[in-house]
DNA sequence: TATTAGCACTCTTATTAGTTGAGTGCTAAA
DNA sequence: TTTAGCACTCAACTAATAAGAGTGCTAATA
């Protein structure tokens, strides 16, 4: 869909995108011309920029000032020009898999995860904690704890465990419980999530109720635990790395800089900016492709984490539109495979 | 040991900082004759500066600018001056209240809670998750989930229910591990946690290895695991809010932003900023009275939470020195009691 | 025809000097 | 002891100027 432009103004494009990526400034022809040895002279390469303008891969601040990429110039430099660096992996890799021994439980390992990802790349980042939707239910059971608490617990058949405390009021007997509990796994076992509909839970009920005596109250109290375990509606986003942003000049405005703040603050709209448009492995979204007004400024690189083939989970980059896509990409390519793998051992 | 000063010095110094609370600059002496009524002249007034300077409650930027408040004029005016102002507190205990409704188990409730408390007071706030420690446990069990997977729940006398899965290599038979189970909460029950040494679990684990067939490797397996959950070393801590600092005149200086936003990225340092120096209810800690260099431009409010009469967990709010004092103070107390109460609760 | 050197023109950024105004500190009078 | 009056200080704002980077156009060149 978008055509490919000559071989010089790729060289063009390519290199005020790299220079304009470190310097943060308008890049001007005589710089180029200098730096890069095109074989051509700055009045040469002004003319290209020129045509470039014109056809919305480059922008100008303002008339005596040097050219910007556009958001479709960082497009088809991602798409495109960019090729992969290949990052000295081996340190950030021994440094993530260190991760597992240190931190105790999916959230603590989240949590580091996402801290490691900033101090790495230098940008903000953020890691969600794994969801279950698509998966199915292999095991639930019910447990007594103590007098008024039951405790559930719901392993996938991706073997991915998670519990819940239930708060009962009236004291049932372990018999009940076990009943309970063997009829609900025969309804549930293999079910895909998103066929366990309030619809089929009060059918469960009502077969439930006519087969032992159980309180139309517990049996909600129960449902809804069930629910909230299976179907969770929100999910944890870590977030970290923020500080990072104050070091890009593109967020000196100290107006603009509050907006984005504000915006990370308020874990809605980090899913937002987080939420893959599509089913791709790797997502890059650049600039106003960011459905959030305040930070169409801004770039997120976002990719799947998974446990077996199911994505579970995203990693996201957040930076400014100029930002260093090679080395962010390749770094969270990484850090997807090792979250991957860490989730999936701890639920081995 | 900070001695009183006479009637005339107070009310200056009261509204110097209450000035200077709301506007952020210097206040002179013609600004505090005019708007607060002391029945002196300004010429006064600026003598009693003067004073008020040399015994250092004062400092004066540069010659010819008013004063601004010390951060021992700020101690003088939280432990002497300032009156707790009754804040509008229907709506804030409505509003938390709801939180429980909307949102799900502990991490859920604090997370809110650190969102709403710092909508209220427009600072950034933390609140970290409740802790054990000083608390005994009264039910531990264990519990086959899978083949190769054991539930750990554990229920403290205050009757605070966390779990923990444990995987093991081996398959335990159910009968075993009733037995693990029953001999564990007869050594455990009614133990304070710090009586819980690792000799202590050595102990145990030679008893039970004579008592039956139990490999060392699994009863490692299943200490390890009992220790982390009722020693939990990293306790999360939420925050909330970071984006109302920019708010803050104080911070337009981004170099200083970024120093301070940099600490709030890392949990230790968080840690570190609310962790309380003594056993009060409320602490306030003023400027150079915060450990962390660059937080000594900031001051913290900090108050516990708590399940019966057990501190479980801290609430703060960071802003600079110049912070509403009185309004902040009446909300975290707000917050505290509430939180004390929905944590409790949930626990019933 | 494509490229390049040269130059006038544009616009931002940095610098400097000048002006304003709030506020103090001191003195002398009440 | 308090107050009016006034000279003095210093940051903050404003305006004017200078410097510099970069463009776009024209005319010469390969």
């Amino acid at each position: 869909m978008v055509k490919n432009l000559d071989e010089r103004k790729n060289s063009i494009l390519h290199a005020i995108i790299q220079e304009h990526i470190i310097t943060a400034s308008p890049i001007g022809s005589r710089t180029i011309a200098k730096k890069y040895d095109l074989g051509v002279s700055s009045a040469t390469i002004r003319n290209e920029m020129a045509d470039l303008e014109e056809l919305g891969y480059l922008e100008q601040p303002h008339t005596s000032a040097g050219r910007i990429p556009s958001d479709k110039g960082y497009r088809y430099y991602v798409d495109i020009l960019m090729k992969n660096k290949g990052i000295n992996s081996d340190k950030l890799i021994k440094t993530l898999s260190e991760i597992t021994k240190n931190r105790h439980g999916i959230n603590g390992i989240v949590s580091s995860m996402t801290t490691m990802l900033s101090e790495f790349t230098k940008y903000a980042t953020m890691i969600t904690e794994p969801e279950f939707k698509d998966l199915k239910i292999s095991e639930l059971q019910l447990m007594k704890v103590t007098e008024d608490k039951l405790l559930l617990v719901m392993v996938t058949d991706n073997g991915f465990v998670s519990d819940k405390l239930i708060n009962i009021k009236e004291d049932l007997d372990k018999r009940k419980i076990r009943y309970i509990n063997n009829f609900l796994i025969n309804k549930i076992r293999d079910k895909e999530i998103n066929e366990l509909t309030d619809q089929y839970f009060k059918e469960i009920e009502n077969e439930l109720v006519k087969k032992i005596n159980l309180s139309h109250q517990l049996f909600t109290i129960i449902n809804k635990e069930i629910d909230e375990l299976i179907k969770p509606e929100d999910v944890r986003i870590y977030i970290g790395g923020t500080s990072y942003i104050l070091d890009q000049p593109e967020f000196n405005d100290i107006e603009y800089l509050k907006k984005v703040l504000n915006i990370l603050d308020h874990e809605d709209n980090l899913k937002k900016l987080i939420k893959a448009k599509n089913n791709k492995e790797l997502e890059v979204r650049i600039g106003h492709e960011n459905e959030i007004e305040e930070m169409q400024r801004c770039s997120v690189v976002i990719a799947n984490y998974s446990i077996g083939d199911k994505a579970v989970g995203k990693i996201g980059v957040l930076g400014p539109t100029r930002m260093e896509y090679p080395r962010v990409i390749s770094t969270v390519n990484i850090v997807s495979d090792i979250l991957s793998k860490i989730i999936s051992e701890v639920n081995k």
